[in-house]
Parts: structure tokens; C-alpha cells; sequence
DNA sequence: CTTGGAGTGTCAACAAGGCTGACGTACTGT
DNA sequence: ACAGTACGTCAGCCTTGTTGACACTCCAAG
């Protein structure tokens, strides 16, 4: 940040450490969705109602157009897994209270139990990982981050964290 | 950050705090790989293709099972993408000298050329991220990718660097 | 020299989860 | 009354993952 050197901030730019944050990318990725998809692999389900159900529970009564949006998938791949949802009694459907078309998604007790385990699996990783690379690398870990996302799902990140808390 | 306590600011990673960050991981990952995908979508080329690109022109010359096992695939869904990318001339499978078993794999001028253009995507949204999060954030970032990844996928990935450069 | 096992390729079948296109229904706002 | 929005659904396609089975080449050990 403040820093007296000029050149030396741009020689730690090498294609070489680019490429080596590319890969760190990739392998963590992997580390991250690994343990909740091991749980999911157990049931019926894949990564897709994973994020369905974070999101619902994350802003409990929004709407299949609000996930559609923050989901950025098209509303037939959404229905196939939200039915799914439905019929298993993890989520409930109500039609919506001023606008009738809308309908207002909610996870019902079972589906928040399995919110609950799929993101405990889920802080586990990031609460070891974020103990062993110490509070300063976290700033700078959720800085890259964000810089790194579309201007668009910063957007709906940032929307998402104050209709939150 | 204003604590009173140094580094036991660690204590107070909320849950909430977790969650946002779990959350910018899902939405920094597609951002992180929307350029390159939009690309590949122009050609009958998916994700898949631009990995094995990416580690044959990491470690030109490495074997079938070595990719296996740094990407973590059947040898089925491997060879699928392999084919097309040897029939469409962007990579050359040389039988082995020593074990003539096993198969050399390396990009061809072809291969290199589309190498370099999805990297060269990825790369400047990185460098632009790693530009607006300054070096110190840097250095963070690529600490807890390092601390989330599974301890094998670490490993793999050291060997790549040892060896890469 | 035979034989077990490793490395590789390939066929078949299947599933998840993306996509497009088209159509229908219910409802809203003008 | 009517255009447009929100939602659901059918049908079909693609990529990319999976399992299982089989064949071939080749190295190394008995």
C-alpha cells in the first residue's frame, strides 16, 4: 500500500506469479467445494441445489427471479433442482403477498439443517485456513477477491451482505 | 482492526464473516474463469480442454497418468478431451522413450498459441485484481489459497512449481 | 520365457447440470 | 382489454463427469 518502492511492485507482477495465483486459484477451488460435495454426493444432490440452498437461506422469501439473477443460470436449469428441493420438503414455495406471479422461496426446518451441515463443512476449511495464514492475510485474501469478481457479481455480492445483517 | 489484542482478532471471525467469505470465493471463481470461457465457448471447447492445455504446457512432455492425477479425473473423461485436442492438432501424444508405454504429451505451435490466449485473459484480470489489492494483499491471498487446498492438491501443486521454474 | 501388473486406449451406458426454444398460465399495471 | 412479467414445463442438445469391461503393449520378476 503505502510503500516507498516504485518498480519492485511491478516486478512482482511476473507472468510466472500470475500463473502460479491462477493455479492456487484452481487447486483451492477444489479444496473448498471438496467436503460439502462429499456430503452431497451421499444424497441425491450436486453443487447446483447446494447453491440454491445457500441462497434461500441467505435471504430467506426471495424470489425465483432474484436467484435466477444471482445465480446467473437460466430459469429450466434453476426449476429442475428447485423442484427437486420441493418435492423433498427442503423448500417451500408460497405465492407471493402483493404480487401474486412471484413466488417467495423458504427453507423449511429440514432444509436449514442441511444448510447448516453443508456450510459448517464448508467454515471448517475456511476458519483452519484463515487461522493458519494469520488476520493480515485475511484482508488481503477478501481484498483480491473482490477486485477479482465481475463489476456485476460484486454488485449482487454487496447487495447480499447488506440485506443480510 | 482497531483491537485492543493483536493477533487474537482471530477470535472474532463470526460465522458471518465466514459466510462472506465463502461467498466472494464463489463469486471471485466465476469471475475468475468467465474470460476464459467465453473463448472457449467460441470454439466447441469447454473448462475441461483448457485444463489439460494449461498443465501439458506447464510440464511439457508429461505423461497420461501424471494429468490423471493432478486433475483428479477418470482416465475416461480425460482421454475424451485428449482426443479432440490431438485430432484437432493442438496436441501431440509421443510415445514414451524409455517406457514406451506411456505417452508424452505437448502442444503444438497450435496448441501454444490458444494456450496463450486464454492465459493471457485470465492473467489480466489477475493482474488487475493483484493491482488493486496491493502486494501486501497479494502475499495474504495467495497464503490462504495455500492453507484451503487439500493437502495432496498442495502437493501437486509444488511439484508443478519446483519443476515449472 | 512366461506371466502379473502397470500404462494406455476405447466402447458402452449413464447422470448432473448447463443451454435454447417454445408454449401455457396466472397475474399486474396501463 | 391487453401487453408484459413471473413462473412452470416439455423437449432436445451439449459438456463433462462417472462405472464397468475389455484389449493391447510393455516392463520386471520369477
Amino acid at each position: 500500500m503505502g510503500d516507498t518502492y516504485g518498480g519492485e511492485s511491478l516486478l512482482f507482477l511476473t507472468d510466472e506469479q500470475l500463473r502460479q495465483g491462477i493455479e492456487a486459484m484452481y487447486f483451492a477451488y477444489r479444496g473448498f467445494t471438496a467436503d460439502p460435495d462429499r456430503i452431497l454426493a451421499t444424497m441425491a444432490y450436486g453443487r447446483a441445489h447446494h447453491r440454491a440452498i445457500h441462497f434461500i437461506n441467505r435471504a430467506p422469501g426471495t424470489t425465483v427471479t432474484n436467484l435466477l439473477d444471482i445465480l446467473g443460470v437460466t430459469k429450466q436449469s434453476l426449476n429442475r433442482v428447485l423442484r427437486t428441493l420441493i418435492e423433498d420438503g427442503l423448500v417451500e414455495s408460497h405465492v407471493g403477498k402483493t404480487d401474486k406471479r412471484e413466488r417467495n422461496l423458504y427453507l423449511t426446518e429440514e432444509g436449514v439443517a442441511l444448510e447448516a451441515r453443508l456450510s459448517d463443512a464448508q467454515r471448517v476449511r475456511m476458519r483452519a485456513a484463515y487461522r493458519d495464514a494469520g488476520p493480515e492475510a485475511v484482508a488481503g485474501f477478501r481484498r483480491v477477491l473482490e477486485a477479482m469478481m465481475d463489476t456485476e457479481m460484486r454488485r449482487k455480492n454487496d447487495a447480499l451482505r447488506d440485506g443480510g445483517s
